[in-house]
DNA sequence: TTGAAAGCGCTAACAA
DNA sequence: TTGTTAGCGCTTTCAA
């Protein structure tokens, strides 16, 4: 049975209208119209114009299912964030908020959509069946990698750029960052170092070894306590235990702003100023260091930047194209400590 | 011509497989295997057994546009973002983060997956096609709301829950945080308080409100300068100004960390003590408040619950089952200031 | 408990 | 420049 569709050309909204209702209203063929809303060139200039305008007025939703089917894609890119529903999160701060403007805003405006997700409770069909995955946080284990690389969909990951040649990484230049760290240090004349941080994480790894590397060149060793987590009160423990043994640092650069932090507090919790005695290094940049008294000076990454990048990297591996990974610059951004 | 997969028992990976494939693997119908992999109980225990495994055994992957397609719903819940690219986001600290984590935690577990989106540059067609739309910050204009509205999805706004009756909306009681505020400001003997924040934003409205009422009833006016945004720089500028035309006051109430923590910074820079001279209380209880040096007191409210329940509502909505706004309880967390 | 038929709405390929 | 045909992979009738 035929709907009574087309000899009701005013519709009500909630009406579900097709490409051939519209067809029929245009006296063209489905196709014709499918080629019109798409802007082919194949349709006449006023024949298009014409189908354009029927669709808005009669208020034409689109059925984005039905061509996802037919072009077998889903003009989707699954973006799968290491978030733990506590409250301690793995990927600290805000950052990864801004990671996902980026991704969103170069995504969208080419026409995919995010598909944003956890790894919770093993991941849905209709995110594996994303056109290409982005992954956020590779985290200290990389399971999350490894369990998303077996969707065998294109996929990009945020993280450690060293430790993965066969993997497309973005991260920011760690490296580097450490370097940064360590050279404002000697030009503070400070001999004394700590490095505050987890190696087990690629990324914390890859700002250890420009740190000693460029201490090295002046016959300079850091000393690297182990840290339980990324937070404040980690951060504060770690530099209490540490003062105990080893009393006599002057500088102290830290895998994060949020460890930073913690480290100042305990610092000045045992009579240790800061920056006149122990010179303070965070990581992020985060407006929380920036406002934390005394103001914090740390490594500046731009997580938009990043995210744009991871966004046209997926996407030129679903189109096929070649992509290769790539380290974003950092900065070090000087404030009090 | 058809492929000779059947043929082929062992496929490779990529290889495209579908339910007629298995089916004729299987040597049932196809409805056969659709019904088994959806654990329907029309189907024999053994076979479903059978099927299901064979399925896993070939690397079956289910389709979900099909699926889609022939029930008529995307399975796709749209949040949506009032995410600026700029670095002053609208919605600011890292709470958008948890709510995101409560919808999505939900949201996947109902087997729907979220598609996250901002406002930018109209949306995609795939976003208008959500079977439902979570609206996370409907910010100080509502053209957001409106623009979504006119979607005609179930639609679910985080925000406000006083300002909009004809929506469903799901925030934490604001005015109950203001009245908390009042409250302590009036144990600690405080008679001179103001309120830092814009009213032009609903949530901020009702903060004021709550405190306004609770400090009336003691005889008490809050002052209420104007502030031109909500970030730190913009707190200790509005401070500032109040302190050159009524330094009398000796509470202060901001309507996000933010701005209190900008607030204390002035009026250290302008030599008052916190909390001797001036008590302050900021809202959201960030760790940026709670590790700031003095420590922040702050009201909190739990967004991954938030996040949960939004998810819920648009789910109810969904289904056609009846959903209606809901507060959020949220408490005063004590700290030094 | 299983299956056959039909069709969801769209677009590539081919034809006119 | 436009149209016809066919089919993407799934699931809801209805029938056996």
């Amino acid at each position: 049975m035929s709907r009574p569709r087309a000899s009701n050309p005013t519709r009500k909204a909630g009406e579900h209208l097709t490409m051939a209702d519209l067809a029929e209203l245009a006296g063209v063929s489905a196709i014709t119209v499918s080629r019109a809303l798409r802007d082919s060139p194949l349709v006449n200039p006023e024949t298009r114009q014409r189908i354009k305008e029927l669709a808005e007025r009669q208020g034409y939703q689109f059925n984005v299912s039905a061509r996802n089917l037919r072009l077998r894609r889903s003009m989707t890119v699954a973006v799968v964030v290491e978030m733990k529903p506590t409250v301690e999160r793995q990927m600290s701060g805000p950052y990864p908020l801004d990671l996902l403007g980026g991704i969103s805003q170069e995504l969208t405006s080419a026409g995919y959509s995010v598909l944003l997700t956890s790894l919770q409770g093993g991941a849905l069909p209709s995110v594996q069946a994303a056109d290409g995955v982005i992954l956020l946080g590779q985290g200290a284990h990389e399971d999350a990698m490894h369990q998303v690389r077996r969707w065998g969909r294109p996929m990009v990951v945020w993280g450690a750029v060293s430790r993965h040649e066969s993997q497309i990484v973005v991260g920011s230049d760690n490296q580097r960052g450490g370097k940064l760290a360590a050279e404002r240090f000697l030009a503070l004349g400070r001999r004394r170092p700590v490095f505050l941080g987890d190696d087990a994480h690629g990324e914390f790894a890859e700002r250890l070894l420009g740190f000693r590397q460029a201490l090295g060149a002046h016959g300079i060793e850091p000393l690297t306590p182990s840290v339980a987590n990324f937070t404040v009160s980690a951060g504060a423990q770690a530099v209490h235990a540490l003062l105990d043994q080893h009393p006599q640092f002057d500088a102290l650069f830290a895998a994060s702003d949020l460890l930073a932090i913690g480290a100042i507090r305990a610092l000045i919790e045992r009579g240790r100023r800061v920056p006149e005695d122990v010179s303070v290094i965070g990581y992020d940049d985060t407006p929380l260091g920036a406002t934390y008294l005394p103001p914090l000076t740390s490594i500046h990454q731009n997580f938009v930047d990043a995210g744009v990048l991871l966004a046209r990297k997926v996407l030129a591996l679903i189109e096929g194209e070649p992509a290769a990974s790539e380290i974003l610059p950092t900065h070090l951004v000087a404030r009090v400590t």
